[in-house]
DNA sequence: CCTACCGATCGGTAGG
DNA sequence: CCTACCGATCGGTAGG
């Protein structure tokens, strides 16, 4: 997975390993984001390279001076989604109160699909055309995803915060709770936020959820999990 | 929706509104399963009706003896999904108790979509391939299907059996947590009666599913819902 | 239900 | 980053 330099520099000898310019990946930038688009609109197969030519006023052969195939910048679209998501929640990782941390994952994760259901739609519906040569890769990224979820389930469980359960299974459970949003949320009539909170209430009882300031949670009972094994 | 009838009768006169004989009916059956496993396997852009017809020993043109396009054999998949999953559901309508018929909801929704992820696969990811001709009837059947899980968790709330959620909400993060294994189960590791436990387990706290006889629920704590507005 | 075929689209390459 | 182009695939039709 290494990038074409674009060297504009003048030294004589072998211009070997130069990173790229700034210009190089800025376009780079755009044309993965692009593609995101395409991807999510028409689906990858039905979503052409000329689709994301022309959205960026290029021809469509130009784009193989930035990736070597179609399905290499699917595969950059995946990466930028499960990269992205890490970073994201790797953050909740120093909260150590078991009932915050998984409220916190959660949140976070119901609200980020909410808000950009753009790259987690390619990511989740287009995942079967993704070339076995790049599986293995987001497969790494998408375990070491789940296990930060695991994780908090198995505190939380052992905390009393959730009943017994095994922490694969509620962490794929969280995480099918809050990623399914991409499907049906209706970003002018629901509120991400509002929707954040249904599920840690289900999930955690009331008040899981750190609701931002003046916001009535109108009527939710506090629901309290009783300590456990 | 029509269909085309096979007429093999010799009655003089015009021979309408046939019905469609039972080899018709039997071959577009056949047709139609073959579809659902090509489009998930494939996709729908990328699976062809070549695919297809080769499975089922034909040539392509024959297909369009029994559909009118490529995307009239998407939603006749499609139809048959939703319809299928609607007739399973509307059973538990019949339970009257509150928590039991959203523990049946619950466990119905995950075992089904683990047992034959197939249907559902179609259903869910190629939902945007859908042309907009059939999207109505499909919307129409889909939206019966939510409110089912959406009165259902009005009931429970209304019983103290869930916190105050929106039933929408509610319903949407319980429909997202058990569909969701369409994307992570291995049949061939993973027990969908023991995940089905865990969606209870977390949504209604323990012995909220009908667990079949001798199973032992290990260690997983009763956890009640205290009655709310 | 078949053979034969068409028009269009698409990923990718040559060569600059 | 462009023009020009190729080979392959595919949905659909004609006509039987």
């Amino acid at each position: 997975m290494s990038e074409r330099g674009h060297t504009s520099g003048r030294r004589p000898g072998r211009p070997r390993n130069t990173e790229p310019s700034p210009e190089y990946v800025a376009r780079m930038n755009q044309i993965v984001e692009t593609a995101a688009k395409v991807f999510q609109a028409k689906g990858y197969d039905a979503g052409s390279l000329d689709d994301v030519a022309v959205a960026l006023d290029l021809r469509k052969a130009s784009l193989y001076y930035y990736v070597r195939s179609k399905a290499e910048l699917l595969y950059r679209v995946f990466d930028r989604a499960i990269t992205t998501a890490l970073d994201n929640v790797q953050c909740c990782q120093e909260i150590d109160d078991p009932r915050e941390r998984l409220a916190a994952l959660i949140r976070l994760q119901a609200v980020s699909v909410a808000l950009s259901p753009g790259y987690f739609t390619v990511f989740f519906d287009q995942r079967p055309r993704l070339s076995p040569d790049y599986e293995a890769d987001i497969r790494s990224k998408e375990r070491r995803y789940l296990r930060v979820f695991a994780e908090a389930v198995d505190a939380a469980v052992a905390a009393g915060v959730l009943p017994a359960v095994d922490p694969r299974f509620g962490a794929q459970a969280i995480l099918g709770m809050t990623s399914w949003v991409y499907k049906w949320f209706d970003g002018e009539r629901d509120d991400p936020e509002a929707f954040a909170r249904t599920c840690a209430e289900l999930l955690l009882g009331g008040g899981g959820v750190a609701a931002p300031a003046g916001v009535a949670s109108s009527g939710s009972p506090a629901r309290k999990a009783p300590a456990s094994a």
